[in-house]
DNA sequence: GCAATTCCTAGTAAATTAGTAGTATAATAT
DNA sequence: ATATTATACTACTAATTTACTAGGAATTGC
């Protein structure tokens, strides 16, 4: 049931681009060092980030990036649903997963309900919760 | 975020056993063959629940497993944080994570509000539950 | 004694995760 | 123009985890 590297350090990148966020864009580098990630590897994170459109960005000197948005306008669990993929607990939950097993097993309404706690939470956080104090 | 094979299937064999319960022992094989799952891998999902004590088993000729309790005594998370080891979404919430970065990360009361949504819900469910239909 | 069964431990193939690495492209300062 | 600073894109890879497979020892009922 772990969320991997990609949805902590996108959310943690949104939230520090939303700290950090004085107009200009920040690049990559000083996101990276702050945040203690391999550049190389935040970049795929922010790519991510990008192609959802969760982010402006600039290429060339002074370039980087910064929010499209305000940071109460970002649910928490978009960000981890782009980054991860999906939160399903269990794959017959996803639009790949189509249990051939049985018509509707025993578990399914279980992990449906797991399922439905776990994303009402984190579409119940936005960025800007984070930023408090 | 998903849950593994062994929680999965540690789930529907306690579920099994539940609906199985004519007062005998039921074989691993017997298992197997309804929840079509490999009688070796079964093998060791219910070594965890008996370690657990979980089961009552009994070796030999007519030998298999029972459930050690009544239905509605078995937390559906119990069975689940057994088998998964925990349900924690980040490592920093389990006992081997000690989260040296930050004293108190940003994000760290987020991902425990997570957990706490997760284990309750997993916890508000017993093997009784998916008894009626 | 033999068949049926659990108990225990080691090995392994496939998939996933968490990165590295290199190059192309773009913007700006000089 | 050219050097510098930065993003964009794509391919590769090491380590870990998952999902098993395999084999044999121990136990019990008949």
């Amino acid at each position: 049931m772990k969320v991997s590297t990609k949805g902590r350090y996108a959310l943690r990148v949104m939230i520090d681009l939303a700290k950090n966020n004085d107009g200009n864009y920040t690049s990559l580098k000083d996101i990276a060092d702050r945040q203690q990630i391999s550049m190389k590897y935040l970049e795929q994170i922010i790519a991510i980030l990008n192609k959802a459109g969760y982010l402006n960005t600039a290429r060339g000197n002074l370039g980087g990036y910064k929010l499209s948005k305000k940071p109460e306008e970002y649910r928490v669990g978009d960000i981890l649903r782009v980054t991860e993929g999906s939160l399903a607990p269990i794959v017959c939950l996803t639009d790949e997963g189509h249990c051939d097993r049985q018509e509707k097993c025993t578990t399914y309404e279980f992990w449906e309900g797991l399922d439905k706690v776990v994303n009402e939470y984190v579409d119940s956080k936005t960025i800007a919760d984070f930023l408090k104090n």
